[in-house]
DNA sequence: GAACCACTAGAACGGTCGTAATGTTACACC
DNA sequence: GGTGTAACATTACGACCGTTCTAGTGGTTC
């Protein structure tokens, strides 16, 4: 015990955090059940984080800069455009298959859903999160549609975030299947014409 | 003033609760918000309802019958297959535009981020939801879709919340239109085997 | 060995919220 | 015209939650 477990207390509290918040709600967990699960005293928390938004926000950050890096190489181990298109569904599927950062549904979305006048911090990064999806598929459209790649990369946005809704509604087949082929649809309408 | 206001105070309290709820977010919108909005004293809702999340679960039931039946109106309206079965986005645009209706996104995905443990009375009524739409869109794809009829009503599902989902994110572009078009791209890939 | 550091445990504060209780008013019906 | 019912305003209670405070512990550094 002591400190002799060698993981510091703010990073305890993040992975406490990022383990809790999004599986319980983040207004149905008190700071007490994170400092429980990190094994953290509340000074400890305040000091670091100075309020469970911060905390919160963070967390969100976090997980924001690791949803990327997965992105990121499911992008680069796909070898046409369009499996490029699709591996957003795929590093969703292998993200939320990770039992490190588990998730109702979606982590940024739920924090919109439940926080309406959160801290602007925290409203940040569901903006970030959303335009790190705009720009990315949009990007990786352009090669598939051309100049309709915008009309594209906001329906696979589309596709995505339902996907992510799918899980809320507790849909009895896999939300993800659901989404890439609904992507792959569009994309196939697309580069047709 | 008095009673001359005629609506009934069980009304008022339902009509309150529809408008503020699920605009400002269920947790957010606390009772004595609810009693200055209806003009009606807490003896008295708790007379009719019994408890907050009693009063939540009326409004949604309220709402979901009122869903259903503008989303009929559409489904009669339109006059082909194809436009019966993205009826479902028009009824979405219309009731949103509603103003008697305000919401962020949607009611019945927020109840249950906003509520993971609710009373099951609360819940159920999202499970409606969700087999309102899943019984209806499959029922719909069928003429269309044939065999595949459940893999386009489980897209047309997903393009659907995936729309209300892309009111969270705050889309530039109008979602609805964007579901739309996926929708419709779904349809047609169904329809041409 | 003293000063500092990160941390701990636990109690306490201030605020908010859902709910219940109390006492009052006014219309509606026999 | 008296009674019942529905609604009224206001206050109080009890729980919970985020946050702060107090006091203390163990290890590292000069």
């Amino acid at each position: 015990m002591t400190t002799a477990q060698r993981i510091p207390a703010r990073t305890r509290l993040l992975e406490a955090a990022d383990r809790v918040l999004f599986e319980r709600g983040i207004r149905d967990t008190p700071v007490d059940e994170l400092l429980r699960q990190a094994e953290v005293s509340a000074a400890t928390l305040y000091t670091h984080f100075g309020s469970k938004d911060a905390l919160v926000a963070e967390a969100l950050r976090v997980r924001l800069a690791d949803w990327r890096a997965v992105w990121d190489q499911y992008i680069v181990a796909a070898d046409n455009d369009l499996d490029r298109l699709l591996a957003v569904f795929d590093a969703l599927a292998s993200y939320r298959g990770d039992r490190r950062h588990p998730s109702r549904w979606c982590a940024f979305l739920a924090a919109a859903s439940e926080l309406p006048e959160a801290a602007e911090e925290i409203s940040d990064v569901l903006a970030g999160d959303t335009a790190l999806l705009a720009d990315r598929l949009l990007h990786l459209s352009r090669p598939l549609a051309g100049g309709h790649a915008q009309d594209l990369a906001d329906e696979v946005l589309l596709a995505y975030s339902g996907a992510l809704a799918g899980f809320l509604r507790g849909s009895p087949r896999s939300p993800i299947d659901v989404g890439r082929r609904l992507a792959h649809a569009a994309a196939r309408a697309h580069s047709r014409d």
